[in-house]
DNA sequence: CTTCCTAAAGACCGATCAGTCCAAAACAAG
DNA sequence: CTTGTTTTGGACTGATCGGTCTTTAGGAAG
């Protein structure tokens, strides 16, 4: 019917207001997902995890498969935070990927060996849902990104070997976190992943 | 209802002749899982690909999920043989690592990028099923024990640097490696995944 | 021939899936 | 109050899920 397409700002609460916090139910999907997968996590499950109804969440979201790339934003921007508090300070150094790194991993470890939601829509869903697949894609390039920013500071700040390649580098590190969370899915020791970040580090010697 | 007779060119209408081969509806199994996943292949399309009745399935093999852990073991057997042919002959060196990563890149653009089952029942299953977990570890165990012992010969030698750590270094590539299948079905450019394989290998130096 | 085994085909099962719809209640604004 | 919107909860849909079962048929061996 006539969607309103600048829906966005506008606060019109005409009648009852929405109870429940469309954010929150986001959060709480997200979690689902990243605990179950796509497929795994099913309709009523995520409907007990977001405490909302059957009718709310698809006249908020649209359906499952909308939810979800909802939550992938989510998650990417989830990412970002976590980069801004790491990674983007004024004057970045190697010591701050160590730091990312070290507490990307303790992040992991906290959460039941969650691991990485965007490598699990990878493998899910990467050859069957382009959409999904490009949200990947985003995702790797932007933290590729930030990895070659601090990179590219620390060879200004005489950090790292001359002939290092900073785009390589990154991208090599970009590879390890993505397998660091295979490896933590498959439930290898705590030991063995610490072990992985020690020698996805090493490289930038 | 008048059936083509000759739609199936070999079999009478009703096949009786050939007993199937349980390998090659494991190996047409495999396939399936290892493009769609665990929960993506369903029964009717297993049945279908394996070219089995469902009672012949559930005689030989068990249930799915039975099927499946059979899957994982022949695919961690096709694996073992790549790694005879590149990596156990009798002196094998820096080359013939270089030579196994870049066969398993080609192996992958080749198959649509379907990249690694075992790296997609990690994600799928590694929380779920310990069973799952266990074949998954143990493949990531004898593929970096493949990987130690040409390195160690590679160090005695003298390819490798003094102070390489030979189980860090293969820890490393198989980390890489699972990092490369996340990318390479997230559709990353075929360009882009050798660079992956480039610098993976680059840590060897 | 008969007996035994295996396989194919498909009916059938209960459960669950994603998604739609409806009724009744809750609440805000005119 | 009325009107309008959003809420919840549950009924309901058709499809599909994994799994069981029965029937029928094709050999192989006695």
């Amino acid at each position: 019917m006539v969607q309103n397409i600048h829906a966005l700002p506008e606060v019109r609460s005409v009648s009852r207001p929405k109870t429940f916090d469309p954010d929150e139910a986001l959060e709480r999907a997200m979690h689902l997902f990243w605990e179950r997968g796509y497929e795994g996590a099913s309709l009523r499950e995520l409907l007990e995890a977001m405490e909302i109804s059957r009718q709310s969440l698809y006249d908020t979201f649209g359906d499952k498969r909308q939810l979800f790339l909802r939550v992938l934003s989510r998650y990417r921007a989830l990412v970002s935070v976590l980069i801004d508090d790491h990674l983007e300070r004024s004057s970045p150094t190697l010591a701050s990927l160590h730091g990312f790194l070290q507490y990307y991993l303790a992040q992991i470890l906290q959460t039941d060996r969650r691991a990485c939601l965007m490598a699990m829509a990878a493998l899910e869903l990467g050859l069957r849902d382009e959409e999904v697949a490009t949200h990947v894609r985003d995702y790797l390039e932007s933290l590729e990104l930030a990895f070659v920013r601090v990179l590219r500071a620390a060879a200004r700040a005489g950090e790292l070997r001359d002939d290092a390649d900073p785009v390589a580098l990154a991208r090599s590190l970009v590879t390890s976190l993505m397998g660091l969370s295979v490896s933590a899915r498959a439930g290898l020791s705590r030991t063995a992943l610490r072990q992985i970040v020690t020698t996805a580090l090493s490289i930038l010697e």
